[in-house]
RNA sequence: GGGCGGGUACCCAAGUGGCCAAAGGGGGCGGACUGUAAAUCCGCUGGCUCAGCCUUCGCAGGUUCAAAUCCUGCCCCGCCCA
C-alpha cells in the first residue's frame, strides 16, 4: 500500500490532481500544509490536516508544516462571508510560537531520512518587495482567473464585497508554494477542501514559472451526524493546548463521539490499521452501549496529543467523576483527579462556623451566573455537593463538608464539575 | 434629500394605555429515561434581602393615576423614488 491508498481507504481524499496517485506510489515527495496562526493554539480540526502529514511521513515522504505568519497578516477569504479584522503582528508572532510547540509533538522532526520541517512564511513574505512581487508573480495571473475562484466570486456577489488585501491572498499562497518548491523541492500541497482554489493557483504559478508539474490534494470537510460543527462543544473550541482545553476535557470530547461518526473519526484521527477499525465497527453495531470504539478513539488521540501520563489521568478522572460516590476518595486523589477541572480558592475562614451559603458559593465559583440562577439550579435538582444532590435553598457549606479540610466538589448537572480549594 | 416599513429579552417573533418580566418558536440550562448517547417527556431561562421588591421593550425627553404601547426630538436598519 502507498500513502495515497492509505488516505483513500481512510476517506481522507476529497479531491486530488491528476497523476498524484502514481507519483506517490513511485517517488518520495515533499509535501506541505499551511496552518493559519489566527488563534493562540491549533485546534482539533487542524489535527485532521496534521494526520495527513503524519501519514505522509510514515510512508517515507517529507512533510512540511507551514505556519502562515505572513499570510495571517492578510487574511484568507476562503470560506469566509465577511472581511476579517486584521490581527496585530505581535499577536500572530505569539500564536506562531504556540503552534510550533504543538506541531513538534505530532510530527517527527528527528527522523534520519525524512525529518519533518516547520517553516514560517513570514520569513519570505515579510521581506518581499511589492514591485518585485507584482512583476514576478502578479504578471502570471489574470484578474479574470482570480475572479473565477469560488472564494472570491462568492464575496463579490455579496453586498460587502472583498478588500484588495484579501483578494490578493491567493497570490501569496501561490507564492508560498513556489518558494517551497524552490527551496525544498516541495511538489505537493494539501489542505482543506476550501483551499482548492488557492492550491491550484500555486500549481499554475509553478508550471508557468518553472515548467514543473506539482500536485494538490484536499481533505473532505469533517461532518458530524448531529450537525454540530466538528471540534466545537458547548464550552467552545476544543484546543490542542492543554492550558486551553484540559486533557480530561479533550478525552471527554472524543469519548462523546456519536455512534454514527465514530468509525469515520477512527479512520481520520488514529493510526489504527484497517482490521482493528473494522473490529471496532462491529463493536458499535453489536454492543453500542459499551462504546468500545469511542473509548479507543479517545485513548488513541489523547495519548498522541497529550502523552501517556495525561491519558491515564484523564481516564482515572472520568472513572471517578462518572462513577458516583466521592466520599471515600482521599484528598490526594481528589487533587490529582481534579487537576484539569476548573477550580476556585476559598479562604478557610469563610467556611468556619456557620460557613457560607451554598448559593453564594456557587456564584463565587462561577457555577451559577447569579444568585437567582443558583437558586433555580438548586430548586431544579441540578446541584450536587460532593456528588450528593442538594435541594435545600438554605443549605450552608462548612468545613464539615470538605474532604480532609481541603476540597469541596461542586457539580452542576450530569458532568459539570468545579473544585473548591480550601486555603 | 423625499416616501414607506421597521428597531421587543441570547436569536426569531407576538404584543398597540393597566390583567406585561412581556405570548409562541428556537437555542441554552436543569430533571426523568439511557450507553457520560440519540430520540422522547418535564421544568427553568432579567436581577435581588425572592409568596415581595427593583431594572428592562433603539436613545432622550414629554402626556397620563398608569406607557413596550400615545406625543416630540434624535440615532440605526430595510425597501422604493431623487
Amino acid at each position: 500500500m502507498n500513502v495515497f491508498e492509505e488516505l483513500q481507504w481512510r476517506g481522507m481524499i476529497y479531491d486530488a490532481t491528476e497523476g498524484l496517485k502514481e507519483v506517490l506510489a513511485t517517488q518520495k515527495v515533499t509535501a506541505y500544509i499551511g496552518f493559519d496562526p489566527t488563534a493562540p493554539s491549533l485546534q482539533v480540526g487542524n489535527l485532521f490536516a496534521i494526520m495527513a502529514l503524519v501519514h505522509l511521513q510514515r510512508y517515507g515522504h517529507t512533510p512540511i508544516a507551514v505556519v502562515g505568519g505572513g499570510t495571517a497578516l492578510i487574511g484568507d477569504p476562503s470560506g469566509k462571508d465577511k472581511e476579517r479584522p486584521l490581527l496585530s503582528k505581535e499577536q500572530i508572532e505569539r500564536n506562531v510560537e504556540g503552534m510550533r510547540e504543538q506541531l513538534s509533538r505530532l510530527l517527527d522532526f528527528e527522523a534520519k531520512s525524512n525529518p519533518a520541517l516547520l517553516v514560517n512564511n513570514a520569513d519570505w513574505l515579510t521581506p518581499l518587495n511589492l514591485i518585485d512581487f507584482l512583476r514576478d508573480v502578479g504578471k502570471f495571473f489574470t484578474v479574470n482567473y482570480m475572479l473565477a475562484k469560488e472564494s472570491v466570486r462568492r464575496r463579490i456577489e455579496q453586498e460587502e464585497g472583498i478588500s484588495f488585501t484579501e483578494f490578493s491572498y491567493m497570490l501569496l499562497q501561490a507564492y508560498d508554494f513556489l518558494v517551497l518548491y524552490d527551496r525544498y523541492n516541495c511538489t505537493l500541497q494539501m489542505g482543506g477542501s476550501d483551499q482548492w482554489g488557492n492550491i491550484t493557483a500555486g500549481i499554475d504559478l509553478i508550471r508557468r514559472l518553472r515548467g514543473a508539474r506539482v500536485h494538490g490534494l484536499v481533505l473532505p470537510l469533517i461532518t458530524s451526524a448531529s450537525g454540530v460543527k466538528f471540534g466545537k462543544t458547548e464550552a467552545g473550541t476544543v484546543w490542542l493546548d492543554p492550558e486551553l482545553t484540559s486533557p480530561y476535557k479533550f478525552y471527554q470530547f472524543w469519548l462523546n463521539t456519536d455512534d454514527r461518526d465514530v468509525v469515520q473519526y477512527l479512520k481520520y484521527f488514529t493510526l489504527l490499521p484497517k482490521e482493528r477499525i473494522e473490529e471496532l465497527e462491529q463493536a458499535v453495531a453489536t454492543a453500542p452501549e459499551k462504546r468500545e470504539a469511542q473509548r479507543t478513539l479517545a485513548r488513541e488521540v489523547t495519548r498522541m496529543v497529550h502523552g501517556e501520563d495525561a491519558l491515564v489521568r484523564a481516564e482515572r478522572a472520568s472513572m471517578v467523576l462518572f462513577g458516583g460516590e466521592i466520599t471515600d476518595v482521599s484528598a490526594r486523589e481528589i487533587a490529582e483527579i481534579f487537576e484539569d477541572v476548573p477550580s476556585t480558592e476559598v479562604a478557610k475562614a469563610e467556611l468556619e462556623g456557620e460557613g457560607i451559603s451554598l448559593i453564594e458559593l456557587l456564584v463565587k465559583c462561577g457555577v451559577a451566573t447569579s444568585r437567582s440562577d443558583a437558586r433555580r439550579l438548586i430548586q431544579g435538582g441540578g446541584i450536587y455537593l460532593n456528588n450528593r444532590r442538594v435541594t435545600d435553598i438554605e443549605r450552608n457549606v462548612t468545613l464539615a463538608d470538605s474532604i480532609e479540610g481541603q476540597f469541596i466538589v461542586l457539580r452542576k448537572g450530569r458532568k459539570n464539575y468545579h473544585l473548591v480549594r480550601v486555603k
